[in-house]
DNA sequence: ATTATCTATAGATCTATAGATAATGC
DNA sequence: ATTATCTATAGATCTATAGATAATGC
């Protein structure tokens, strides 16, 4: 065949191609070969587009990061729930591609994350949010996120409970707890990200002025 | 040599041997041929031992969890703090072992969180805490602990900064946010758990009761 | 009889490179 | 001349099973 008339693989369609296999078969089954077939090409013709098997995972975890819907400024006084949706919908574009998890972790796109970070901060300057609180609110809602997302994505798709296989004979207190409870995973999430940015904005000074005075 | 006079194979040498290769030369180094070498045994006997590969991450997971120091309870006044060090420890605990977050993540050993969880919900239970916080609580802590952790494990070690890459031209606000703040990763970790924790408190209650009205 | 090792090996991959080939676009 | 594919293949794995062997402990 050579050169075809048309380009038959392109960046994109490989990576779109790359996500669907990790989808439907699991990050396991992903290799430049399974990429290939799927592309009706040979492996090795993949390689005059990426340089190697981590380029092609990279462009993964930024493919799928930058899916999430970045909200809608609201008014000032309301920044934090800003975060709560923001957060929520990173949630619902790393769970749309659950067995891509480990990817993210290992191929985090910081230019990406960096871009988005630049933006909150301007959004909480204008909200007259103390400066020294930013990256105490970034890096919080990073790990929530992430923490979040990427457990959740982990979790088996079977055992969908909070905490799956507690015993009330064995884990009493935890039983309790969990019949005591009312929210779903989702605003479960939701609410700690509310009580994390309520607590740091009505606790965070107080403690710093108790550490340094 | 057939069967040797004493065993040469344990599972506890076989998992701490399979830490150690972890830990020095990565995860991609773990096989069973490797695993075998530095047991100075052939890779086929570690099936006498493990069912398969899969057992032997279990049986790693499970072991760098169960490294977490489970701090002396105090005075159930000051039961946040109880979980500001426990955050702590766990941390600490995946960080002896960064290059095994992966494994963390795939293989949750969920029955040792179980049961720390119970024993955590008494604590909450003899502190007056109410109880529909308790799931939130715990729920949250896990968010914070496994999020935090994994993703400082899977920086680069290169990238010591909170967040790299950040350049003044392109991120002003962000670079601004970074100039003002004044804690290291460790703290803006403990911070942040203490937020959460404050927040739950003061203001979980206050919320439940504006969407239920 | 059971236990704990071994040897041998089936069988299935993978990643990446070298070098050929033919279409394209200057 | 450059671009985008191909064929062929080196080379390095891996996981897991079958079946032999000899030490152990009842």
């Amino acid at each position: 065949m050579a050169r075809p008339r048309q380009p038959l693989i392109s960046r994109d369609t490989a990576v779109a191609a790359a996500i669907q296999i990790i989808d439907e078969e699991g990050l396991e089954a992903f290799s430049l070969p399974r990429l290939a077939r799927r592309l009706n090409v040979r492996a090795p013709s993949l390689y005059h587009h990426f340089t190697d098997k981590s380029e092609i995972l990279s462009a993964v975890a930024r493919t799928i990061v930058a899916e999430t819907v970045v909200p809608r400024k609201p008014d000032p006084s309301e920044w934090p729930e800003w975060f709560v949706q923001l957060g929520l919908n990173f949630r619902q574009a790393v769970l749309r591609h659950r067995n891509a998890a480990p990817v993210l972790l290992q191929f985090l796109p910081r230019e990406v994350l960096t871009q988005l970070y630049d933006n909150a901060a301007v959004f909480l300057e204008q909200s007259g949010v103390p400066a020294h609180l930013h990256v105490q609110i970034l890096d919080g809602m990073e790990t929530l996120a992430l923490g979040a997302s990427i457990t959740e994505a982990m979790r088996p798709a079977t055992r969908k409970a909070i905490f799956p296989n507690v015993d009330p004979e064995r884990q009493p207190a935890l039983a309790r707890a969990l019949a005591a409870n009312e929210l779903t995973a989702k605003k479960l999430f939701e609410e700690t990200i509310r009580s994390f940015l309520h607590g740091v904005m009505h606790f965070a000074d107080q403690r710093a002025a108790d550490t340094h005075g």
